[in-house]
DNA sequence: CGCAGCCTTGACCATTATCAACGCTGGTGG
DNA sequence: CCACCAGCGTTGATAATGGTCAAGGCTGCG
């Protein structure tokens, strides 16, 4: 948090030549139902932030003083016991928010995975700006409630699913995640580590790499390399994410 | 559903006589922003309904027309695999909101676990009192909020933590969720059954039942009946649930 | 070219699941 | 009022999934 790079500049130069990825706000979901003057008024609060890999965005027991909007690049979110065992509970990416739901302190942890970039707000110009605007308000508790679901299914897949089946699900849900995939929904990006996935799917390094030798054994996936692979039989791969195989 | 008795008659009743059992609204952390004249049109909307042991609130798949806001007793809700197992994504109890967060239909089934009742709304009548209500829909998304951070402490338990570890925080944490309980906070009410706890925590009956004997013969918890024990050493139960014993 | 970091693979182990038997308890009907 | 039965819970023996420990390979960067 403490050396992010603000940018001020990139402001008023990526309104002219690229609205769509000003504030953050215009790029997703979030900005269909919102009027131009709030989206401007956001682009006016937001601080633009470069990311380096490995980089804290915020920290498990600060202050929760600032809410984030990725806008390229992935971010890991997580939250870690005194021993150090960790649970990722999330990969953002652009698009995404972060701090959205806090209260006083921030009760997870949020780092860069690779160079990334988002818009920073201070929490109290953005609740002031949601009270302004019920329908950003509105666009709001939609991601909160579209991010209450997918962390239920995540339960499911914490507490019901064997390795392979969390894997195969892993592999089928992030390209829906990822805007910066390169090609179609059977082309993987995997830009975080083996320890990385495996931290999000409650397994281990080994296992995560054990069902992936298998899955590409067996012809279900092709590793492109290390952190690329394709889908070669999608239908199988969601009968084993669902336990049908 | 098809079976749930409506009360309309309590309704005026029960404002007369208890005006915050009225509407649910009146009950929790809801009712603290509200003004009065909110409060008495969600009262105007509201069907009392009465749930036997068992009943079915929602169905995982049909059509999300209704929000329910739990009034007493508790209630189960979960997401099923097409094998039949089971996730147990939350346990309701007074106070607790129902269907907030849903899409076109409901992704979870939800059941009475004793008898309970709970006020049913239209998702459009409140949906549209959200939109008259700035505090209303402020409070909401403070509850879908906590509900999350809940869910991501959920995900760190079921990712990473032991069956000792997980059964020592459901035990602490239990007490703070259910407005019934008898008495101090040391003193935890179950009303739902091994099933449901191993279900809600990832675990098989049997472990849990192992589980609970073994913080028994150590002298941590005291079992008062099968639905009824008492924290004897809650430093100690702390201490499991964190992973430092 | 060499090293560091990440990944893979193998052998072994432990936690928890599974299978099975038995006990308790509360409700029902004789 | 008692006895039986069904459902739930406990306990024990065994098995399997995934974790741990260890060694070796790949890759990219200096």
């Amino acid at each position: 948090m403490l050396d992010m790079k603000v940018l001020p500049d990139a402001c008023a130069e990526r309104r002219r030549t690229n609205a769509c990825d000003s504030c953050g706000a215009r790029q997703h979901s979030v900005c269909g139902a919102l009027e131009t003057p709030v989206l401007d008024r956001l682009d006016a609060m937001a601080d633009r932030i470069r990311l380096e890999p490995g980089q804290v965005l915020v920290r498990q027991g600060e202050a929760a003083d600032h809410l984030f909007n990725i806008t390229s690049g992935s971010v890991r979110v997580y939250r870690l016991m005194p021993d150090g065992r960790r649970q990722i509970t999330g990969f953002l990416f652009a698009g995404d928010f972060l701090g959205l739901t806090t209260g006083g302190t921030y009760d997870f942890s949020a780092e860069a995975i690779e160079a990334s970039s988002a818009c920073r707000f201070r929490r109290t110009d953005y609740r002031a700006e949601m009270r302004r605007s019920p329908s950003l308000e509105a666009a709001l508790f939609d991601r909160v409630s579209h991010e209450l679901e997918a962390a239920q299914a995540q339960m499911l897949l914490l507490g019901r699913k064997t390795a392979q089946e969390r894997m195969a699900s892993f592999l089928l849900d992030l390209p829906a995640h990822d805007p910066c995939r390169p090609g179609p929904a059977d082309h993987v990006r995997l830009p975080m580590t083996r320890a990385e996935i495996a931290d999000y799917l409650g397994l281990t390094i080994e296992t995560v790499s054990r069902v992936l030798t298998r899955f590409k054994t067996s012809g279900v996936i092709r590793l492109l390399s290390l952190n690329e692979l394709r889908i070669e039989q999608p239908g199988r791969l969601r009968a084993i994410a669902e336990g049908e195989a």
